[in-house]
DNA sequence: TGGCTATTAGATACGGTGTATCAATTGATC
DNA sequence: GATCAATTGATACACCGTATCTAATAGCCA
């Protein structure tokens, strides 16, 4: 994958955001940011660290995207088989539409399942304190060139 | 826990289920069904394992609890915090208001989900294959015993 | 510029999840 | 009761994620 302008300044938006929080630029932290920034869709600890130099350690891989996830940087993602991948969040509450067929992935705010929600839940007898929703589907993109479901 | 008159039948039932689809009633089998029908909330692989006497394979537990999704026997549950856990199912697709106090479950059925859902994946393009939805808050047991949240 | 200190990194170990393999056992059927 | 396929338990593997500990280092301050 080429490295575009785009992706350095996500990077650069990563570690920003750390040291906001208060985190230190470290060279890991750096190869972390540039990696994630280069994901196309959404992708694993493990997946992201075989795109990594070995000398990058493991606990350095789950500990920083422990960290992002609490930054909201990124944010997990539950496949529709119970795998849960990551990838680079906006910030919010959010929910993901997942392309099935090519792993695409667009964030849906502002819908209106909180709505039926809240009153769903106090039909129950209920109090919503949050959720957790993913969509799963084709994308338009893939309708397009298969119009048909394979 | 005392096995009731109630627990007694859902072991049963989940045997039955078992048979309908071709499996034998074994001597670990029962054990699992009794086990798994005296759980109150959800549960974990491990955390059942340990209700068992240990000469019950690990592999049998995995295994078994398998074809019990696949028999929709029983049902994943997403936890807030990403752990996957198991439970008693109804049959067919339905959603789960969990409590995040008592841990207790219930069944949200013939919601009105599915159709907002199917409007807000269209306005984007999406041709809507799926979707995996938890619900947290507290339950109507735990507001009365507790009004204000802790 | 060099030194100090809290943060961070990497190694390692641990516990959990889930699958695959394989020899030995066992359940259903005849 | 014998037969044979299904099932079991042991074991190994791969992956996920956390905890602990010592060594390295980033950022600050003099």
């Amino acid at each position: 994958m080429v490295v575009t302008k785009r992706s350095a300044t996500v990077a650069e938006q990563i570690l920003e955001t750390l040291e906001e929080r208060g985190f230190r630029s470290t060279a890991p932290r750096r190869a972390l940011a540039a990696a994630i920034a280069e994901q196309e869709h959404h992708f694993t600890a493990e997946g992201l660290r075989r795109q990594l130099p070995p000398t990058l350690g493991r606990a350095t891989v789950y500990r920083t995207l422990k960290i992002l996830v609490e930054a909201d940087v990124i944010c997990r993602v539950l496949l529709e088989d119970g795998d849960l991948h990551y990838q680079l969040s906006q910030s919010g509450h959010h929910h993901h539409l997942l392309c099935v067929h090519c792993g695409s992935s667009q964030d849906l705010t502002g819908c209106d399942i909180e709505d039926v929600l809240v009153t769903t839940s106090a039909r129950h007898g209920f109090e919503l304190s949050g959720h957790w929703l993913e969509v799963y589907g084709r994308c338009s993109n893939c309708i397009e060139a298969e119009p048909v479901a394979a």
